[in-house]
DNA sequence: AGGCCGATGCTCT
DNA sequence: GAGCATCGGCCTC
């Protein structure tokens, strides 16, 4: 994977984010957090009203302009924070929003870093965004990332991989986006189908 | 299973 | 000052 992959429509891009990893490296301990990203949402620019970057630039939505392959991390409702991969090419405003995934490596360590009162199920651990960010400790430091800058230094604090190849390719729908209150009719949510709901 | 609500502080008008 | 790309707890069905 490289900065072509992010180089693309946001559309194309958060499609085909489901089912890749995202590889987490703290300091503090050996192994890496490994998940699979299994619900994204795209964001565009002036021709998208739910996104940051609708109305142009400012201080807070300016990694959304930047060049892709870069990350847009931002607080919101005064306690969580959500990840964006930065896609479009550099000028144009464009990201995905991961929204969840499945723990693939170092659930032990995700649980504490979620550190709730509740021992939430494998399926509810990562499923939302600042469930997500939570789970893998980023926060604003990572705002602006370079994902392609250093890939020789090693290991990265976060790096991304396609999707693992003895994992059977999953159904991937598409649903109208969540938490908004603009362009709620754009069916830009992308995430795989459960292996099936039981009685 | 689903709806409501409070927490909590930044961002932009 | 209003509104948030949310979450978890508590309530009712």
């Amino acid at each position: 994977m490289d900065r072509d992959f992010f180089s693309r429509d946001t559309l194309d891009v958060a499609r085909d984010l489901i089912g890749c990893q995202l590889i987490r490296y703290l300091p503090a301990y050996d192994a890496p957090i490994i998940v699979t990203i299994n619900e994204t949402e795209a964001y565009k620019g002036s021709d998208d009203a739910a996104s940051h970057a609708y109305r142009g630039i400012t201080p807070r939505n300016r990694p959304m302009f930047g060049p892709p392959g870069i990350l847009y991390v931002y607080f919101t409702y005064g306690m969580h924070y959500c990840m964006n991969i930065v896609t479009e090419r550099d000028g144009v405003a464009g990201a995905v929003l991961l929204r969840g995934a499945i723990a693939t490596q170092g659930i032990e360590l995700i649980r504490q870093l979620r550190s709730g009162k509740t021992r939430p199920s494998d399926k509810q651990l990562l499923n939302g965004p600042a469930k997500l960010t939570q789970g893998l400790a980023i926060d604003l430091n990572l705002n602006g990332y370079d994902l392609f800058a250093d890939t020789s230094q090693q290991p990265q604090p976060l790096a991304i991989t396609p999707p693992a190849t003895e994992s059977p390719p999953s159904t991937i729908i598409q649903t109208p986006r969540i938490g908004i209150s603009q362009a709620t009719d754009l069916p830009w949510r992308f995430l795989t189908v459960p292996p099936h709901t039981t009685r």
